[in-house]
DNA sequence: ACATCCCCCTATCGTCGATAGGCGGAAACT
DNA sequence: AGTTTCCGCCTATCGACGATAGGGGGATGT
């Protein structure tokens, strides 16, 4: 039942003392809400994935919300952070792709990132980095604020949307079921929609991803150019 | 204990014959939500609150899921569509501004309305007033789909992470919380984040909301009239 | 040899979503 | 009127969940 069955020393992975360390759990838990989605997910299931029993988790994480915390930091952190030395657009563009990638591929953690600011150490310097490259180049702190609120928001918000769609929900079937869903609709009642439907699901959600995130840069700039010119004209 | 203990025969609200229908369990179950949050909510606080036991409730519903599936619909059709007559700018404007209002006045919402689209009567309604708003306006089907959901991706995703940031979050402390966590950090390790903190937690969400919508907006109007151009140059 | 601490265990609690099956009363039918 | 049907609630119960309490065994340091 538990897909690792281990004779008892642990082969030991990682710092070198104990049979679990918290990367090991986070990594099998990523696993487990990947596979099941964050629904079915349970510590009960956790631990015995990692051979354990579940009491024996809380040895090493306070609880199923530390645990969740753990996994989205986790995941922004592989979201690589671009060089300082390159635009602030180039960087805040890589950051955005990277981080929506990040996202989608692990289709459990919109409902995850959802209601917890990103707090964890990752998403701080996640911040800090766009903060900071907007502020390095022209942007106030107030547009800057407002700019990585907006940038964050739209990134995290287009993922999880996009996960909604089941572009590879755990569940292999969910984009089917949308798009019969979608077939069967009344055209009578649902002109437009029901007209574009093939559009809806077929075409390529990087690029309306890039449209919008390019769309949201440019008014960043000129918002910032606006400003610049009413301080000294 | 439960919140409203009444005599048998019930006071009978709506339509007639039945003491309970399905509006009165959804709008209790939103008060439910939005005062407990959706992970402290369950179907037997709700039966609780509704004066019943919580096996009774599944006569009416099919389920827990069912009922989120109701509720997400309801909130989502407390945004009033515009008249078709007005601009597809106006529109989409009035609409994005009203479906944010309606999530963030009822914040558990988000975490219904992740990882499930919203398929509801009032959100396919709105689906297709969106899309029929930009086919009637020079849109190509293509870029009618694309914009959909771009805006709605932008619209749900910016009002998700808002209420994440504690905007009244039921907890009435959240801000606050999130307000002394940020306070704590080290300015050495997180320069460009802490120096703006004042910013992030003071300004009008709102203004930041319209600014990047707009941003959004204009950019679907240059795509339109580019590709128009290229058709008939 | 002994004490200590790490890391996992068993036992158990209260709560959850959901199902099975019963029962009274109102409505509908004859 | 008497009978039947069906609506709308009930009690009893299930298995799974998150979490805590408290025990024990093996490695480690002195």
């Amino acid at each position: 039942m538990a897909g690792r069955a281990w004779p008892y020393p642990w082969p030991d992975s990682g710092d070198g003392h104990g049979r679990l360390d918290r990367a090991e759990i986070v990594r099998a838990a990523l696993e487990l809400l990947d596979a099941d989605g964050v629904e079915q997910f349970s510590t009960r299931k956790l631990a015995a994935r990692l051979g354990i029993k579940s009491p024996s988790l809380y040895w090493h994480v306070k609880g199923k919300e530390e645990l969740f915390a753990l996994v989205i930091d986790h995941v922004v952190g592989q979201c690589a952070l671009p060089s300082r030395h390159s635009g602030w657009r180039q960087q805040l563009d890589v950051i955005g792709h990277g981080l929506r990638r990040a996202i989608i591929e692990h289709p459990a953690t919109p409902q995850l990132l959802l209601g917890r600011p990103m707090f964890g150490p990752n998403g701080l310097r996640l911040a800090d980095h766009v903060i900071g490259a907007l502020r390095e180049h022209g942007f106030t702190d107030k547009l800057a604020s407002y700019g990585y609120i907006v940038f964050l928001n739209y990134v995290v918000g287009f993922a999880s949307q996009e996960t909604a769609f089941g572009k590879g929900t755990g569940q292999a079937g969910r984009l089917d079921q949308v798009k019969s869903f979608l077939a069967a609709l009344p055209p009578e009642q649902y002109p437009d929609l029901t007209a574009v439907t093939g559009e809806l699901l077929l075409g390529q959600f990087t690029h309306r991803f890039a449209l919008g995130l390019d769309a949201i840069l440019d008014r960043f700039e000129r918002e910032r150019d606006k400003a610049a010119t009413v301080r000294s004209p």
